[in-house]
DNA sequence: CCGAAAACGTAATATCAATTACGGATACGG
DNA sequence: CCGTATCCGTAATTGATATTACGTTTTCGG
């Protein structure tokens, strides 16, 4: 198969996973039910992605990149750092709250090997975290924040963002975020950050 | 059986679990593992326990209950509000990325359900909720924080101090905690609590 | 156009763990 | 002390799904 209709089949057999994610949870993606969704045999997933956990390292790692395309996007838009800050908060938290992400982050407590748990972990480091710092590092330029201490910063405002919603929601105690929490979500971690991490505040050592 | 042999016994087998759990984590516990190691039958287990999920409810149960007898003999002891919103959670973080708490998570996860989910949403709101509310009432009375939005304070301490840990423990992301890391954290989410809600900071509104 | 390699669809296999069944041992109320 | 209800230990059953196998069809380089 050309490399290219082959990239082309990819992208459909991994668009079909994310059919049945949205459809039907983790639970639904069998292996049987991405094959007949994609019209590809088992013998060709199994093929091209060696088992399940790698079918999803490779949905982490498409997932991952995407994140990167939107977020890259967003902090190329012309507003102020706050406005910013605001913004690609509540794409963030959209994503990592959203069908998918949960879906991902169940392969991963299934998998076990944590072999998957890796690649979250390096999707998250490679992704969203260089993005983040970019954008607290404009911040901090623009006067908003201290100019020493981003990453703590960055730290913290990403806790105060996600806090314990996604593991909340990979074990079923909340469900799917509506966008006003989202938006306060977003907003409370900002603003908490600007306090915290003033230019000329009474901030001790610590903060 | 008597009743009081049968609280024994039922002691006994939730021990086997957490004895099953700390071996070889969640995946560890199954039905006939259980069984052998508490020499209990399997009849007994499901005539005492409905199933599996029935399993885990009571284990959640009882891990409130110890969650919050830990939790309030801490918040007995003669220290100030400050020590003592450290020592909480450093006691707090600890349980909440201990093998035990992975393990009821991951339970929750594979249940699918939501009953285990609801189970454990229940179980924070009544056993961690008050006494984390108690402590924050006091440190209001004590001057250290403002006398409104003790909630909002409490929601933004948790969230500093767990943040996603817990989705990343489970998902095998991170390994356990050193006692260092939960040190540090704690002090951390103390710190920006006692900043972010002084009682005569220049707060906005929403701080 | 030809033939091999790859893909398709379906059926077969393998595995793992929950759940159920059952014969023999035990406890306990009367 | 006895009979019955409960429990123990082990084996059988069941269900779900990942993984493999295979005959047929399609694709594609030569």
């Amino acid at each position: 198969m050309r490399d290219e209709k082959r990239q082309e089949r990819l992208r459909q057999i991994e668009d079909a996973i994310y059919a049945l994610i949205e459809e039907g949870g983790f639970e639904a993606v069998t292996m049987q039910a991405v094959a007949k969704r994609a019209g590809a045999s088992l013998e060709t997933l199994y093929r091209w992605y060696g088992d399940k956990v790698g079918l999803f390292r490779s949905l982490v790692d498409r997932n991952a990149e995407e994140v990167k395309t939107l977020l890259t996007a967003n902090a190329a838009e012309e507003v102020g750092p706050l406005a910013m800050l605001d913004r690609i908060g509540q794409r963030l938290l959209s994503m990592l709250t959203g069908p998918r992400a949960v879906a991902l982050n169940k392969a991963a407590v299934a998998d076990g090997s944590g072999d998957l748990g890796r690649a979250l972990a390096g999707a998250g480091r490679d992704a969203v975290a260089p993005l983040v710092a970019t954008v607290f590092k404009r911040a901090a330029a623009g006067g908003i924040l201290r100019l020493d201490r981003e990453e703590d910063a960055a730290d913290v405002w990403l806790s105060l963002l996600i806090g314990d919603l996604q593991i909340r929601r990979v074990t079923g105690q909340i469900g799917p975020l509506d966008p006003n929490a989202i938006a306060a979500r977003s907003l409370r971690a900002r603003d908490a950050i600007v306090l915290l991490y003033h230019p000329d505040g009474r901030s001790s050592a610590a903060f």
